[in-house]
RNA sequence: GCCGAGGUGGCAGAGAUGGUCAACGCACUCGUCUGAAAAACGAGCAAUGUCGGUUCGAGUCCGACCCUCGGCA
């Protein structure tokens, strides 16, 4: 099993429909955003380059399948287990028809649950207690949570004590009634993962022509026709990026000039934050693409694996 | 050229009766993260147009200059 990460903007999909060519594999999405339907410029699923034909279950691009698009509709609720789940089984019949299973996204906080496991595996969310909760003010949710288990809540550090919604989860979980700390399910076969980063000017130039690309493909329209056809329009602003900002734009909240300017921004945050998982992946081989021979030493990499592979 | 208004971080924009100046937001930098993660959250960075004067002390008062925006011409 290969898995391909970076931040946007580092070429990630198409490294990995190359190597997918040359050893016979199959690429499984760990995107976030990806996971919905009709969400398709905006999630970066197409590219101008790229021959894309969509079918029920998976897309072909450049003749490779990739898996993990349009799982739910817009609106539905996605989570990293639910992504655990779908890549666990598509990784288990990959490896069936004994096709190489190459990961790749920039959600790491699922490749994260994929390759190390979740350990309060069971505690499904809990919408109906989130709606209520959402209501509190920090402090009280806080204090609600140092009630319920005061451990948990001095544990936190600065950073999650003031963060609602992961207070909101904590408190879940010791309302749950469900039994945690299942055992993480760890990957146990052979595996190379494979990291890919660029300074961080480099990355945001890359991203905004990639920005600027994908408006002129339609982006805005397809925000508008989400829309249209009845998207929530707070849900479409949760998901952040480009859906956030082309609704407020769309709804009359903001300028277009702001609004891509803001858009421009999160996405350069994103970057940044995407690159903090990068120590928490210790065995990454991680790759600078501005270095002209990357893509030498990553052939060296690879060769020295010994992937359960078949050459095609 | 004249009259008026104004120059506060990289941007935008508050406040500061002459007294440790300087909010919030954006950008940028670093970070947190285990069923919302493209989310949410934490920390940091950095400014009074220029020169001179008054004063123990000037963003604030005085003078000159530079620049910007209106109006007159």
């Amino acid at each position: 099993m290969l898995v391909v990460f970076g931040p946007t903007s580092t070429g990630k999909t198409n490294l990995a429909i190359s190597l997918a060519k040359k050893f016979n594999g199959e690429l499984i999405s760990a995107d976030s955003r990806q996971v919905y339907k009709n969400l398709d410029i905006g999630t970066g699923k197409v590219s101008p380059e790229s021959k894309i034909k969509k079918h029920s279950k998976y897309w072909k691009v450049d003749g490779i399948k990739i898996h993990g698009f349009d799982l739910v509709e817009p609106g539905d609720c996605f989570t990293v287990f639910d992504f655990l789940k779908f890549a666990t089984d598509k990784i288990n019949d990959l490896k069936k028809q004994q096709k190489l299973p190459i990961i790749v996204g920039g959600t790491a906080f699922y490749i994260n649950a994929l390759l190390k496991g979740v350990d309060t595996e069971g505690i499904a969310p809990n919408y109906k207690l989130r709606s209520v909760l959402e209501k509190l003010s920090i402090p009280d949710l806080y204090k609600k949570l140092l009630n319920i288990n005061p451990q948990k809540a001095t544990s936190l550090n600065q950073s999650d004590k003031n963060n609602p919604r992961r207070l909101i989860r904590a408190i879940e979980i010791n309302l749950s009634k469900v039994n945690q700390h299942k055992s993480p399910r760890p990957i146990t076969e052979r595996l190379l993962t494979v990291g890919l980063t660029a300074p961080n000017d480099y990355l945001y130039t890359t991203a905004d022509k990639w920005l600027k690309a994908r408006l002129d493909q339609g982006m805005i329209q397809e925000v508008g026709s989400l829309i249209k056809s009845g998207v929530n329009g707070v849900w479409l602003d949760n998901l952040g990026l480009e859906y956030r900002w082309i609704t407020r734009y769309i709804q009359g909240q903001i300028s277009l000039d702001d609004a891509l300017e803001r858009l421009k921004g999160d996405i350069h945050g994103l970057i940044r934050r995407q690159k903090t998982w990068f120590p928490k992946f210790e065995d990454m081989k991680v790759f600078d693409i501005t270095n002209s021979n990357w893509r030498q030493e990553l052939e060296k990499t690879i060769s020295l694996q010994d992937l359960p592979i078949s050459h095609s």
